[in-house]
DNA sequence: GTGATATACTACTTTTGTAGTAGGAATTAA
DNA sequence: TTAATTCCTACTACAAAAGTAGTATATCAC
């Protein structure tokens, strides 16, 4: 039951992208540099969020990164989506407890109320609200997680 | 945010004693048989489970084991804490987002969330209730999960 | 059009975790 | 004593996580 580097990292870069990218573009050397990341892992990542269009990307010189979308119209469910995958403690879970053998197992119903919950939380969350945070709360130099 | 075999089966083992050991002790194999699971595999599992004192054992011929409470006072939440470990998301959620250093970023509060929510659901369903299911349940050849 | 700066794409590596398997020791009922 | 059973430790095979590396492609500035 745990998130990966990929979601933690994932909301991180556009937490970046939310603060630092208001005009203009972010290229993804200086998000590395500012969250103490490797530039080439925020890559994969980066381009996990552009292949779910919450990002968009310009090459070249003076390029990079930009939300394509206001960060209070995307919320952590959809970051965590494009970079974890499903949020369900099980395959099944999304589906209602019912897989593809179409059975009903005893413990089905259980996954698919902590996916509901889980759903519930991370989806009233907005990129918006992380943004602020990060502003507000005093950068210190101890960081609690990797 | 995947729950392992460890924590399915374990709720597997647990089912089956609530359901078959109301008089006596069930052996390892019979639930192996019954729920067609490696035998040498669950004995790992229910050891975490004797471990954290939901089962005792008893040792020799005719042994096997049995559940330490009543199914109704053993919580999902129980079982998956013995078999899994922790809920949470990340390490420092139960912790309310403070971890070792003392320092509190910008996500902390969206683990801590999921990991309420997710012991809300699990601390609110026992294992009486999955008994009930199970014995409900019809029983088809097709399995949910492997 | 050349050089510097970026992203895009693909492949590889290292470490860790998952899901078992295997074998023998200790215990107990019959 | 034997068969059934738990207890304990180690090992193995595979997959996923986490990150590294190199090259190709695009763009700006001059």
């Amino acid at each position: 039951m745990k998130i990966s580097t990929k979601g933690r990292y994932g909301l991180r870069i556009m937490t970046d992208l939310a603060v630092n990218g208001k005009d203009g573009l972010v290229s993804l050397r200086d998000i590395a540099a500012r969250e103490h990341l490797s530039e080439k892992y925020l890559e994969q990542i980066i381009n996990q969020l552009s292949k779910y269009g919450l990002v968009k990307s310009t090459r070249g010189a003076k390029g990079g990164y930009h939300l394509t979308r206001s960060p209070d119209e995307i919320t952590v469910e959809d970051i965590l989506k494009a970079t974890e995958g499903s949020l369900a403690p099980v395959a099944c879970a999304e589906d209602n407890g019912k897989c593809e053998n179409y059975c009903d197992c005893v413990t089905s119903f259980i996954w698919t109320k902590i996916y509901e919950a889980t759903i519930q939380v991370v989806s009233n969350i907005t990129l918006s609200d992380l943004a602020q945070r990060s502003l507000t709360i005093e950068k210190t130099e101890l960081e609690c997680l990797k």
